[in-house]
DNA sequence: GAAATTGCTATCATTTGTGTAGCAATAGCG
DNA sequence: CGCTATTGCTACACAAATGATAGCAATTTC
């Protein structure tokens, strides 16, 4: 069972030193570990529904993703299916505005990416 | 080359929606990616002394990493090594607020780690 | 011109993620 | 009760990402 969530304080991957900052980059540079938290947001939701809105993501990962997430206190099961605990809005409170800036970011790599040669917009 | 760098727009590691934030979480969501955007907010650093920082990430891997964020406007070379582009400078800006919180997370983990059984002393 | 430093690439074992199938448990229905 | 549908999840087998290590070409320093 080499895969464990990573907990601050306690080395995880690649992170020896455990420091909360880096434990918490691991837990959240996880596929779809940010895009779960993300869309729980909006709304609690079953296994199936988080798996549909998160763009079919296998059930195997979606199913650790969801541990490490309820082991780290970011979500729990409600009455409603899966969704984010207290501790896990304050988290999404602070990851918000990357919503807005995404596009602003978007709007940037557009214009980067415009083809000097030949596509057509 | 099944390895791209995440684009707004464009279809990304298990996204077909290509949706700027899902875009954003997969690029973020690679290994030492926030933490490498977390080291140069710092300081400028040079490749090897970035590698050091982050804990002896492969070369491989920081290398990657290194392409994706360029290519992403995040990160540039200067004179003293890679460092944040003004981009980067804003989506540190977003983050930053993390790390205070990761240690107020970091409290709630051990709490919640303390054998509830034990009570009893 | 020898040594040290830097920015990488090459290789390969290990870990993670994907895609699909399917099963046990529960709920609704006649 | 039997039938069907849904839900939460496990079990693979295959693909992709990461980790660890070695080392090389291009500077810089002496």
């Amino acid at each position: 069972m080499p895969n464990h969530t990573p907990r601050p304080g306690s080395p995880v991957r690649g992170s020896k030193t455990g420091k909360p900052i880096m434990a918490l980059f691991d837990l959240l540079g996880r596929s779809w570990a940010l895009g779960i938290i993300w869309q729980l947001s909006q709304q609690p939701m079953t296994f199936r529904h988080l798996q549909e809105s998160c763009e079919s993501v296998s059930p195997s990962v979606l199913n650790r993703r969801i541990k490490e997430l309820r082991e780290s206190g970011l979500l729990e099961r409600g009455d409603a299916g899966y969704q984010l605990s207290d501790t896990g809005q304050e988290l999404f409170q602070l990851l918000a505005p990357l919503g807005n800036w995404s596009t602003h970011w978007a709007g940037l790599q557009v214009e980067n990416t415009t083809e000097p040669t030949s596509n057509n917009t």
